[in-house]
DNA sequence: CTGAAAGCGCTTACAG
DNA sequence: CTGAAAGCGCTTACAG
């Protein structure tokens, strides 16, 4: 046994005289091993502390029970949730994260080589691009991939999403249901699906019904939606209906909107997607879709898992719908009276 | 060359008739081997699409380049920013991180036998806490660890914290300078040394004015924060003061108190703790400490890679002073009179 | 400048 | 029920 450094196997069999295979078996519990042996290992090694050496493992069994994740937006509101989860369940699953964060203009492709250095058995890609390319070499490499909340055009990779166009036509059935008639929309980043087909959705269900949309810029911030708001409001004839690309966006629209003396839920009425806790603050109320993150984390792990233990994964796209949760942001119909008394955006 | 699975130094070796070790050498840009060897052998890497094992490099070299982090809070919003700075600075310092996350009330011992299986060459821990017991155990194993703002009592591990006892002191301060009377804390989780801290600072700085200190528990949560706020105010003789443990605290203060017609600014001042985004929005405009989160995280990982590169690291604690930002949650000086005009907590 | 070989710490056929 | 040995894919003295 050495004196210095971590105790291995090998000390274990030396100080107990055997052999380090029999060690090895009887930690692993192997039942052709004599039950006093087992017993004899299994107690000197936590009486030495003894951690048994992951990488040697997978070097052998060339498994490595690590899952990748890769993140862009960790600091929206909405990702910290899943993140959270998806490691606490990937744990109780008995496998480890390796976590990457990435700014969301920038390729997730620079750091799939270290993805693939470090052995990962899958990976998990949030709220970020994967180029065919790389989703290519991931396959060549037999890594399978799942994405989470966003898709590849050209359906390369496997995915699991909010039904975001199934989302944004719910909003629209709402809102129209709800008597509203000059809508706009407040966009998040232009080259996520997310925001696509949040749009794709809630437009298609107005000009099916007749209307027109007006479209704001944004970036899924705070700070876009206040602005986009701003300009929304300061014109003639501005919107009764506003849907946000996401809550914080919202969020920032109704801050902006108070700012202007325009009431939230009776001038206009404000929809945003992710159900994050701000949304439910008594100061928001905000009426929203919110994404069914549980179903589609224990997706995402069943696919990715599922993979990674043989069913081949095609590309195989899911989409899982979102639910409106209705609060206090939006003027429901019989409120819509007199509305325009104390507008000022309208006058 | 194998038609499955992984290209490994073997197969470019046997494809070039050399041997592994020069192969193994011409990768690593050993400027022994020849260039045009050197040459040869990367482009061949390239073509096949060859990834090192780091695995099996580490198994060789005795350093994974793996840092664990675990994190307790991480869907409160300032921690996040903590683990998006933590991550993306280590990878560009070369490290990959290996991400674990545990729930406040549970102990991070459980989780520390992975992280050692892991062979993690250096521990951040964020916002949890490490048994002394479990602290020995890393020693023990020569990984060190740093703790992100929160210290053993026992100083048996290196921490790097914001100076929260300070940070307490400079709002009871503020708070003195502009003439407030009757002062209340809102407390954070109570195992907590940021919440202890903070709590200490402020009120021991009150006590020696003169000033008792009423104390509401709390955790850290809007959802307290919102309760503990309708608690003082529905009181005889309501503080005109309130301190928050953090700022999602007192954005649930701010918002309860407007819930009861109460002015934050005008009647009661209210102090967060953090600097969150959400603090500047302009529906809160919350005056509030600034973590240095920035500092932190750089003198967090200045210790653990110092640690990790052979200076021995006793315990070293590093406090780093925080900043009050002002915002529109305090009354000053000049708005004091009158200001129990409108009070309704007060009457 | 290059190669043969040992070693990192495991798992797992293969023998007995 | 246990052991000797090969092998996972690297790095790195040691020779030449």
């Amino acid at each position: 046994m050495r004196s210095a450094g971590r105790v291995t196997s090998v000390d274990l069999a030396q100080t107990l005289g055997i052999a380090q295979s029999t060690v090895s078996r009887a930690l692993s519990n192997d039942t052709r091993i004599a039950v006093k042996t087992r017993e004899k290992v299994q107690a000197l090694a936590a009486e030495l502390g003894y951690t048994p050496n992951a990488f040697a493992r997978s070097l052998s069994t060339q498994q490595s029970k690590l899952i990748g994740i890769v993140m862009s937006e960790m600091t929206s509101p909405f990702y910290p949730f899943v993140l959270e989860k998806l490691t606490s369940q990937l744990h109780e699953l008995g496998w480890r994260v390796l976590l990457f964060s990435t700014d969301s203009d920038h390729d997730v492709d620079d750091l799939l080589p270290l993805v693939l250095e470090y052995q990962c058995d899958g990976l998990i890609i949030a709220s970020a691009n994967l180029s065919s390319h790389m989703s290519e070499t991931l396959i060549r490499h037999g890594t399978p991939v799942v994405l989470f909340n966003r898709y590849a055009s050209d359906a390369s990779s496997s995915a699991v999403c909010c039904d975001n166009r199934g989302g944004g036509r719910l909003v629209a059935d709402y809102l129209l249901a709800s008597g509203h008639t000059r809508y706009a929309y407040i966009a998040g980043r232009e080259n996520t699906s997310t925001n696509r087909d949040r749009e794709l959705g809630y437009t298609a269900r107005l000009e099916a019904a007749g209307f027109a949309v007006r479209r704001e810029t944004g970036n899924f911030t705070y700070e876009a939606g206040f602005a986009a708001m701003g300009r929304l409001l300061s014109t003639r004839d501005a919107p009764d209906a506003v849907f946000c690309a996401n809550d914080i966006t919202a969020i920032g629209a109704i801050d902006a909107a108070r700012e202007l003396g325009v009431q939230v839920g009776h001038e206009v009425s404000v929809i945003g997607f992710d159900d994050i806790p701000m949304a439910a603050w008594s100061a928001y109320k905000l009426t929203t879709v919110r994404q069914p993150v549980a179903a589609m984390i224990a997706s995402s792990l069943e696919m990715l898992i599922g993979a990674i233990e043989g069913q081949v994964l095609g590309s195989n796209l899911r989409f899982i719908p979102g639910s409106l949760v209705e609060r206090g942001s939006v003027r429901l119909e019989a409120q819509g009276k007199g509305r325009k008394a104390k507008g000022k955006a309208n006058e």
